[in-house]
DNA sequence: ATTCATAAGCGTTATATTGACATTAAGTAA
DNA sequence: TTACTTAATGTCAATATAACGCTTATGAAT
């Protein structure tokens, strides 16, 4: 009970056997980072290793409730939207020999078997500020392709999560939390680019976001840039809404 | 420990806190049921409402493993492919009065927080016999359309594995385990119709279903039928599970 | 043999969407 | 005024779409 963890919820009780991890996507305009936490055990040794934000969920608070705490006690981050995409429960997932001195000085039961669930979420980095607490030394937002590997499941985790945003991002759009409010077609399509991992033709691209009919075109454009101004653009958001409600399917009746 | 569910397995524990359960949709060529069992308490009084199949997961096995043991338990059946739609956690989620007379009967921490992961399954109907056992007095198969509640949260797991199922029928083939070998396009757009519940234009679903690529035609015809005898079809496995991998879509670069 | 009932199977047209591809436009900086 | 940089645009051939009704093959009934 002395345990950092608890210290606002004395009289709730951590569930030993569940847990969440949130995969936290920003973008900032070229690539797109993850959120990760550098930990430090009891000996405030910090272990070197980069993790994703998650801990076990208290039995009064629901799966989402329990995802969005966790992540702002570990990283500060707060009022994000937050999307289940899995739960991982291999008996051996957390059992893995390098993995057990930190278990052993945050859990108090690290022998317990934890079935985690995945939430994911997409931010504009430059909208949020990081404030690790808890037993997160640091947090920090690590290129996607620089992340190879991670303490127990969680590069599946990741990969996981990277194959469910692409799924989607392919059935509804994406983009109002990673843009700022007012953006170019370009730096749409950087962001499309960004998630996919590959270079898209910009007339097709540029056809097909329109023909989507979630964006307003605004009077606005760049200033003060030494080339052609891009025009500003904004979501409609009901469109948005709606589309992101019904999705865009190719097989349809 | 004297326990019905336990029987197999003395030594292992069953995790009081995390448990599968499963959606399993069956198609008999017109209407789509899904395969709720009764239960029966410890006084062998059956409980009146029908529920999904589902229970406390072993601390040995993964989700998936529990999935198929706690279906095949209740249900007898087996060798069926079960996919994880999500997890369902909302505190109070088998708190309601009326479940917590059953519950007392079969689990031994009746009042343990329970957070549950869902599986989906599809399968033809007459492909498999219902033998329930362990805490299910009997297994059955239930027109989804009269399907108006279930204890606990499971009528909201059951239409969030309807929902899924319909999405991911836009995105990726479905039929294989779900028609007999050999099936007359007419069978599969039936199939299509009690999927998202209404009537598809039949020119128009052929064409789409040939130009999918994954039926091969086979010389044979329907006989001893009353009228045109329909041609036969066959999935085009290796066709077939290219698609389930890469889907369609209708928003790629 | 003819007719009837039933479900199968087919085809066109107008419209929209796709992918592939190269040039011009608008601004700042030098 | 020129150079540089990124924004913005258009066409074509191919493919896919939705909407729509008639003909065909069979067994059953007469």
């Amino acid at each position: 009970m002395s345990n950092n963890i608890m210290k606002n919820k004395i009289n709730k009780s951590l569930n030993p056997n569940i847990s969440v991890d949130c995969v936290i996507f920003g973008f900032d305009g070229k690539e797109l980072h993850v959120l990760l936490i550098d930990r430090e055990n009891e000996l405030k040794n910090v272990v070197s290793a980069h993790a994703l934000p998650g801990n076990l969920i208290y039995d009064h608070e629901n799966l989402n409730m329990a995802a969005e705490r966790v992540l702002k006690e570990l990283t500060g981050l707060s009022n994000i939207y937050l999307e289940q995409f899995g739960a991982f429960g291999e008996p051996d997932r957390i059992k893995k020999k390098e993995d057990q001195p930190w278990l052993k000085a945050v859990r108090s039961n690290p022998n317990a078997r934890v079935v985690t669930v995945g939430y994911y979420s997409l931010i504009r980095m430059s909208d949020y500020e990081l404030n690790p607490s808890s037993f997160a030394k640091y947090a920090s937002w690590i290129p996607l392709k620089d992340i190879t590997n991670l303490p127990f499941d969680h590069f599946e985790i990741l990969n996981n999560s990277i194959d469910y945003l692409r799924s989607n991002t392919k059935i509804r759009p994406v983009g109002y939390n990673l843009l700022p409010k007012k953006f170019t077609l370009n730096e749409m399509q950087k962001l499309y680019e960004a998630i996919f991992n590959k270079k898209i033709d910009n007339r097709n691209f540029r056809r097909k976001i329109i023909n989507l009919d979630i964006l307003d075109k605004l009077e606005e454009k760049q200033e003060g840039v030494a080339h052609k101004p891009a025009n500003y653009y904004q979501f409609n958001v009901e469109k948005y809404e709606s589309h992101i409600e019904k999705g865009f399917f190719k097989f349809e009746f």
